[in-house]
DNA sequence: ATATTTATCGTCATATTGACAATAAATCGG
DNA sequence: CCGATTTATTGTCAATATGACGATAAATAT
């Protein structure tokens, strides 16, 4: 195959500049059942093929980082726009990460509420949730440096949670105080006191609003729904600016 | 020109993967005299010829972003090794932000102490350090989107003090009180009350150790010098968490 | 020697957290 | 239908942290 590339492009550097294949990868992040789980799918094709991968894929042409990545989503599990939180998380590589040769990729974090993924067919890369304890337990094991990508995106996520409203997020439009503490839980890794924890989502100004409607038919007391204050919510891709101040610190181990 | 491309490549996607030119680029951030300043270059070429701009340029096939970044800082500034604390910013396109065509660059934030920048020959573009505010004002202009890429190097600057020991990455090794008050005043463009910093600063668990050593020559009292405590020394590019707990917050607006 | 400058220690009211008691309001199990 | 159970929510109280500022210490400047 040959290409022709344009000769006259070199800004600033001297040595001839290289092209990379640069890919985005999405590792999407949902709550369900207390669970925190990740977004896999199953690889068809070499290297790795029948491992677990983040999904993801080629930047084409014109495209950008962040509307390559909404399109990969869709691809892989047919579901229409962006379900929840979008953000870069970073680049890796594009040395020594994949066998074939040096590929540029752009990780992205997903955080959603639990959304189906289309089921497809055997010929079809099968995109489906997986707890993300099993991918720490070294129990599913994932292609390429992915787990290693994982690692730094629930580090993110962990971090987020503590000074900005995208707990919320993981909920739907409207949710109860106990959702949005079982989110915390599940990316902490660690239980909170439902008490203190609804004092500070409910004393926080800019963070919650009232929506004046209550859970029903679950067991126990009903709950308050609420949602994200105007403050709170943000265009996408907007700075997040510190909404919990003072933030919500992960206990200290 | 014409290029060969290994054709059995394409991992995930269908559309023909396109091959992007990388560029790194580094924010480069020091605080001299109480103000905080930027590295910027000259550029000699066209686009934006005369403009100032980032230093960076383009990421040679085989090699890592990090090690492209502190490559681009030794080329173009002189330094050896990398004078303070690299980590990766995020990266920026590759649609539109280059007049030429389409180009990805991965950009990376340097928070050091002040170091001498080479005075390069008219035919080298001249790095020297500029005043950040003057970039704000509008009184300098930047070449491509490198305005916005400081603008967010800059809010990550100003979230990394408040959470992280990555102050002390803009002193030396050994630093009083005062200048690392002095650091977070230039990068948060607030003043701190100096017993409340001093407090906060030294009743921190694992953030500074005492050197038993004291500053001479400098007007008023003699002031201790510190150096980071070694829980909060890091090998480079490791998770760099959460040392200041609670964390230290800016001043709410 | 005294004024000035800067560093450091201390005080105190207020805000926030962490641990936990108590009450409210539903479902559940007979 | 009724008490047991579950979950939500409101409080209480001590420990901690913050913000505002007084006072003292130890240099240099005049």
């Amino acid at each position: 195959m040959t290409i022709n590339i344009y000769d006259g492009f070199m800004p600033e550097s001297h040595p001839a500049p290289a092209r990379f294949p640069v890919t985005v990868d999405v590792v999407a992040l949902t709550v369900t059942d207390d669970v925190l789980k990740v977004l896999l799918i199953t690889r068809l094709i070499e290297p790795f093929r029948g491992r677990l991968a983040l999904p993801g894929g080629f930047v084409l042409a014109g495209e950008d980082l962040a509307t390559a990545a909404g399109r990969e989503l869709t691809e892989e599990t047919g579901v229409v726009g962006v379900p929840g939180h979008l953000e870069q998380l970073g680049s890796y590589g594009p040395k020594g990460r994949d066998p074939r040769g040096d590929v540029l990729t752009v990780a992205h974090l997903l955080l959603a509420p639990n959304f189906p993924v289309l089921s497809a067919g055997s010929d079809a890369e099968h995109a489906a949730w997986y707890p993300v304890s099993q991918v720490l337990d070294g129990e599913l094991q994932l292609a390429f440096d992915h787990e290693r990508i994982l690692v730094d995106a629930l580090e993110r996520a962990k971090s987020k949670l503590e000074y900005s409203p995208l707990g919320a997020a993981f909920c739907g439009d409207e949710f109860t105080i106990a959702q949005l503490r079982a989110v915390y839980e599940a990316v902490w890794g660690t239980r909170l006191d439902p008490r203190n924890f609804h004092r500070k989502a409910t004393g926080t100004p800019g963070f919650l609003e009232d929506t004046g409607r209550m859970t029903t038919g679950d067991a126990g007391r009903p709950a308050a729904l609420f949602r994200l204050a105007e403050a709170a919510r943000q265009a996408a891709g907007q700075p997040v600016r510190a909404v919990l101040n003072p933030p919500l610190m992960r206990p200290r181990a």
